[in-house]
Parts: structure tokens; C-alpha cells; sequence
DNA sequence: ATATAGATCTCGTCA
DNA sequence: TGACGAGGTCTATAT
């Protein structure tokens, strides 16, 4: 496709507001909160509707380059080349993307209003946990499940029949040594809010997995690891879909 | 366009290992890390070369659903609708679109090998560091920029004129409370790995900026706030640029 | 607006 | 391969 062509469709397209997409062969500068620079070669570069811009390479997940919705998008012409200058003045971040060919181009206005709906984050564990508390201990009994109060991100709160305060901090994944240190800093903080002795608040980490290292450090600041896995509320709808498709 | 002919299309393309992107009408389930079922609406897909999978809706910056590089990707055939199946083995994931309807498609052969170069991330922070001592304090003397040791991942380490060993932790971006906890577990880990009393050991943090809960924590665990910008070594070119556009 | 922490985080790097 | 930390992280939530 010829570039002048494509200038004619593309502010087409981004007068009618639809999302569009093109390959082309570019080179690429960035510039805001780094600065980066990108040699020329082919991809793949959307603009939705919001005036969000992305750009990526023919490989790897992440995109290369991109800038936040609500950014300015105008198209340049050039002695032989167009620019694709994308700024964000929130963000304070510039793009520009020298065009130098346009392999394809196509455009749309795409309606969607959904939201997905997702099971099996840290919310649903710490719930989880706040309804079966025998997951953790026979022993562990709990009051609370607070997000963001003034004693902090705690994600279950409760106590045991010793009447020491309990902790719990949970994670979906292996648990590492950043996880340990939020735990113990939540720990303190209740102690030194609450002004009960440190050693009445107990720090159990709940977790798939744990890391050595986090364990170590977990076990010398006297907490304790219990293994629980994330709830998929989910999951036989799909074992039943891929049943479904094996067959 | 009818589905019977983007399935050829979509056949042809894949088997080329063209890069290739499409607009449909779909809806989609997910099981893997987590589940999510997103209803129906109008997306944008994206199949690159190396059998990543994308989708995008028409707003927002991330993909709402996605799969890694390297997944068995098949097209199947239903009554009435298409199926596009994505697995990735390694993280068992598995991305299940039911298409509905196919507003545009476009593929092509994508030739893209260059790297980004980037500028003024922290690995930059550190090294303006221990170039220009001074940035920190006059006293600072610094002996290494190490990054992964046995003895962590200290971004500078060194000395000050009373022989106190000084770690610096850089953060690009306004530091919080985990960057203060990151820094306490370095300067006890290297107090407790070297034997030397931790009085002797002094932690910096150095950030453009520091919310004031972790400054708080901070001072309390006796350690240094220093304000330090992160680099940006090619400001200059793209200052040019934009000073080129705008005449 | 800022602060805080999760994320289907992803990605690089090193032991 | 696992562990660890950065990221132009982004996004959601609460203050």
C-alpha cells in the first residue's frame, strides 16, 4: 500500500473513531519517563479508539512500545516518510514512529462493553481461607478480612485459642522474601498500633509454595508457612469445555 | 466476511507463520493461573509468528486475555461458530475464543530482529551513582555496582570517611514502603554475612521522591533519604525531535 | 492526587 | 530450572 494512500484511510479511520491496525515497517523513538530508541523493522501497531497506541514486534508477548489512553495521535507527512506522533500529557510521554512502508491496513468500529469476570486471585483466597479457617489451623479463628484499613493490607485477620493475634498473608504463587517482609512489617505495625507484645502476634504466610530462602528468613522471625493452594471457582466449567472439544 | 472464509484465510496464514490480526465478534473462557469467562462482544486478535495470542478490546491499554508465547493454537469448526484454542503447556494455561463473526482480517510475513535501546532505568540510576559519588554525599566513597552477589542485589555499595559501610538502594519512581523494607533486609543480611555490627552499617535510599509512610519507616530503622533523579541519557536526541516537529 | 499492593503480571539474569 | 528483582510496569482501591 502506498503511504499516501494509507494517510487517506488511516485519518479516515481515526475521524469516524474506529479501531485500526497496520503492519508497517518503522523505526521507532520514545521518550518520558526513559528514553529509548528502536531501529527500523516490521510490526504490528494498533489504535483503538480511546487513542491508545501499541506497537509490537512479530514475536514475544509484551508490546515494544506504547502510549496511555486519551494521548494525542496525529499523522505526519514527510518528504518520503510519514510520522505517527503519539503523546500523553499526563504521563508527560512522547512516541513518535517513523513510517517508512505499510504492508496492510484495516479498521473497524468495534462495539464491547463486557467485563471479564475472574476467579482465583488473591481476593478469592484470603475469602477462602476466612470461610474455611481449618485450612490453616484447627486452632486459627478469624475476625476479619480487611483490605485497606488504618492498620493496614491485611488480608485475613484473626486470633487463635491462646488468644495470640494472627496474621495471615496470602499469596497465589510461591511465596518469596518480599512476601515475608510485607508480612513482617504488617506484624509490627499491629503490634505497635494495637500496643500488644510482638510476640502475641503470629505471621503465617499462605501460599502454594514457598521459596528456601523465604523460608529461612520466615522460620528466624518466628512465623510460619502453611500450604494452601488458590481456589478456581471456574474450573469444571472448563474441564467440562475441554471434555467437550476432546470428543 | 463469512467464517467458512476466514478459516481458510486464518489456515493459510498460520501455516506461512504469518504474523496475523483480526476483529470479531467472540467470547471467551479461560483456565489456567486463574479462570475468567468474558461475554460476547467485538475484540481485536492477534496471532504473532511465534504463536503468542493477544486480545485486545477496543479500550484500554492491557490485553484482557492473552497466552505465551510458544502455545498450539488450532482453529476448530462448529455448527455455527468458530473455536480458536490456545494452550501453552508450559504454564497450563488454556484460552478458549468462540467467534462469532469476523469483521477483518489481515496477515502478512513480519521481519523484525532489532532490540530497543533504553535509557534511564535503574540499572542507569546506579551506575550515575557510582560515577558521581557526590549525588549521595561528599562522604560516600563507593567500591561496586553489583547487582546479583551472594551477598544480594545491592545496587551500590561502599564506605563513608568514619568506615562505616554504606549499601544504597536506587528506586526510579517515588519510593515506598517495600523499597524500605528491601533496603533494611540488604543492610542485615550483609551485617549479619560480614559480621560487622549493623550501627556500622548505613542504608540509603535514593529516589526522586519518597511517600511519607516510608520515609517515616525509614528514619525509624535509622536509615538516609537522599533525593536522586534517575539519568536520561538521550533526552537530548528526542528534545531535537520534538523541537523539529514543532516548526 | 497519592499511596499501596496485586497481577493469568512479564522479563532478564544469575546460581 | 528456580529464585529474585525491575518494569516506560499497569490496574484497582482507599485515603
Amino acid at each position: 500500500m502506498e503511504l499516501i494512500d494509507f494517510k487517506v484511510k488511516f485519518e479516515e479511520a481515526f475521524a469516524r473513531n474506529d479501531s485500526l491496525v497496520f503492519f508497517c515497517s518503522c523505526e521507532i523513538a520514545y521518550s518520558g519517563r526513559a528514553e529509548a530508541y528502536l531501529a527500523r523493522g516490521d510490526r504490528i501497531i494498533i489504535v483503538k479508539s480511546d487513542n491508545t497506541l501499541l506497537v509490537h514486534q512479530p514475536e514475544g508477548g509484551m508490546p515494544i512500545n506504547y502510549i496511555k489512553p486519551g494521548s494525542k495521535i496525529m499523522l505526519d507527512e514527510l518528504e518520503n516518510h510519514l510520522v505517527l506522533k503519539a503523546q500523553n500529557m499526563d504521563s508527560k510521554d512522547y512516541l513518535d514512529i517513523e513510517i517508512f512502508r505499510i504492508h496492510n491496513f484495516m479498521s473497524h468500529k468495534l462495539e464491547d462493553g463486557m467485563k471479564q469476570e475472574l476467579a482465583g486471585n488473591e481476593k478469592d483466597m484470603s475469602d477462602m481461607i476466612k470461610e474455611h479457617p481449618h485450612l490453616i489451623s484447627p486452632d486459627f479463628q478469624p475476625l476479619s478480612r480487611e483490605e485497606h484499613t488504618k492498620f493496614g493490607f491485611i488480608d485475613v485477620f484473626g486470633h487463635d485459642k491462646k488468644g495470640n493475634l494472627v496474621i495471615i498473608e496470602c499469596k497465589r504463587y510461591t511465596a518469596s522474601l518480599q512476601c515475608v517482609t510485607q508480612l513482617r512489617r504488617y506484624v509490627e505495625k499491629i503490634s505497635e498500633l494495637k500496643g500488644i507484645d510482638i510476640k502475641r502476634v503470629k505471621g503465617i504466610l499462605a501460599s502454594p509454595s514457598i521459596s528456601p530462602n523465604a523460608l529461612d528468613m520466615l522460620k528466624k522471625w518466628g512465623f510460619e508457612w502453611k500450604q494452601v493452594n488458590p481456589p478456581k471457582r471456574l474450573e469444571r466449567y472448563n474441564k467440562d469445555q475441554k471434555n467437550l472439544s476432546e470428543w
